[in-house]
DNA sequence: AAGTGGTCTAGACCACAAA
DNA sequence: TTGTGGTCTAGACCACTTG
């Protein structure tokens, strides 16, 4: 009924209450049927109707309360997957040509500033690099960078030539949480001149500070665009906002 | 070891590998133990070490291949979650007093740039709503919002002098999946006179577009803000890129 | 006290894909 | 062909928390 494919049982349950509780029929605080019931209902083993409310507890479509029962939750739409694409990746999704310029590349002891972003007290090593991207002709977006030297020591030696800033450490460093912060303003002088502007243009600005997985900050970066470049994109789907993205290639 | 709460089997199966792979030790395509060996070097059913496995996939940090075993996929920090609370929300968080003011409400068959906008073809009845959010005296957001009376036909009888058209409609439509468009812009005149600003500050605009449990649109929405007021942040975490908020409250 | 969820076991059968 | 994951069963014990 619900899909065509195979459909496993506790796929099935699971498909049967998230169209109750999206459909409305089931209102925030419902009561969902206990685990007793649903096996009887769908003449399966506990295990079974378990994993299927797991997973919809998981996903925040439920709370489950011992004694009390599972119970339909208030919708949330507060919070959605932003995608954040590689600058390179987002100007040849726009079918134009990329290409980067690196416009600085400093290597120093850390500022205080350089501290302050990084949000680390030690004063060790750091690499500033400028970076301009390109789609096709027109300049896109200016980068500026801070990588610090105490955790990425390999960046101090790289060229930075074939692959941009960005890329490189995504590829050097093994993983890491991010925080991003989206903000507007209106160019000043040097930054207009960057992207080619009148001053006061609008520009888009995202700012992501980057840890390792031992907690300590890998890099700063600021990339700024003109408003009418460079556009986010978030969505929300109460079906699945914990849904893993679809693989991208097979290992080896 | 790894935290002081009392860890179930799966779970503590489930940290161990991921440590392995967030630290590095494990590159992407590394294989992960099969599910057999993992059971011998946990000593536990085979349903569990699955269990674990299972809740690794779903997160994107590994892939599971039949015949072939578990590999470690490559980091994917290009999306996360970007928090998007009520503009009232917002306010009180930055410790301000939160009231709004209707500026504007208009009912009318829908034009051809509301049905644009909305992404239907239907020409039915719409309510068009201008709506200045402040914080504290100043002006803090600009809110302009359709609503597709076909699907929401309560609408056109509410009020909205208690709640705000975004709440009252997070209140009256059951669920919906949402896609948002971050942008800058630089204020024209109209939108400089209802922010208090200069023509040609920069502000940051968020549009919001709503469907319905049944996939029809709900509502289009265009939240501005000067630059200076508003700022979005999304996290990244790749240990629960997945993870459900937490409850916000008790269901009744 | 009793109902509910949380977890686990020791099997089982099957589908799939790589060797 | 065979190892691997995907799923399921029919129990079990425990913890929690509400009635």
């Amino acid at each position: 009924m619900t899909s065509g494919a195979t459909q496993s049982i506790h796929e099935r349950i699971r498909l049967d209450l998230e169209r109750r509780i999206l459909s409305g029929e089931w209102r925030p605080g419902h009561r969902v049927p206990s685990e007793h019931e649903l096996m009887a209902t769908y003449g399966c083993a506990r295990m079974t109707v378990s994993r299927a409310l797991t997973q919809m507890a998981a996903s925040g479509l439920i709370e489950r309360r011992r004694k009390a029962g599972s119970f339909v939750r208030q919708a949330q739409a507060s919070s959605a997957v932003l995608e954040l694409p590689d600058v390179g990746q987002e100007v040849r999704q726009l079918g134009e040509a990329y290409r980067f310029e690196l416009r600085a590349r400093v290597r120093r002891r850390s500022l205080r500033l350089d501290r302050e972003r990084l949000g680390t007290p030690e004063a060790g090593p750091v690499l500033w690099l400028e970076c301009l991207h390109l789609a096709g002709p027109r300049p896109y977006a200016y980068e500026t960078r801070l990588i610090n030297l105490d955790v990425v020591p390999a960046a101090a030696a790289a060229s930075f030539d074939e692959l941009a800033p960005g890329e490189w450490l995504r590829h050097h460093v093994p993983w890491h949480s991010a925080e991003h912060r989206i903000r507007a303003v209106n160019a000043d002088e040097s930054l207009a001149a960057s992207l080619d502007l009148q001053p006061g243009h609008a520009c888009l600005l995202t700012q992501r500070c980057t840890w390792g997985s031992d907690g300590r900050p890998v890099t700063w970066a600021l990339l700024a665009s003109a408003c009418e470049s460079r556009e986010l994109v978030a969505r929300f789907s109460p079906q699945r906002p914990w849904a893993a993205p679809p693989p991208p290639s097979a290992p080896r």
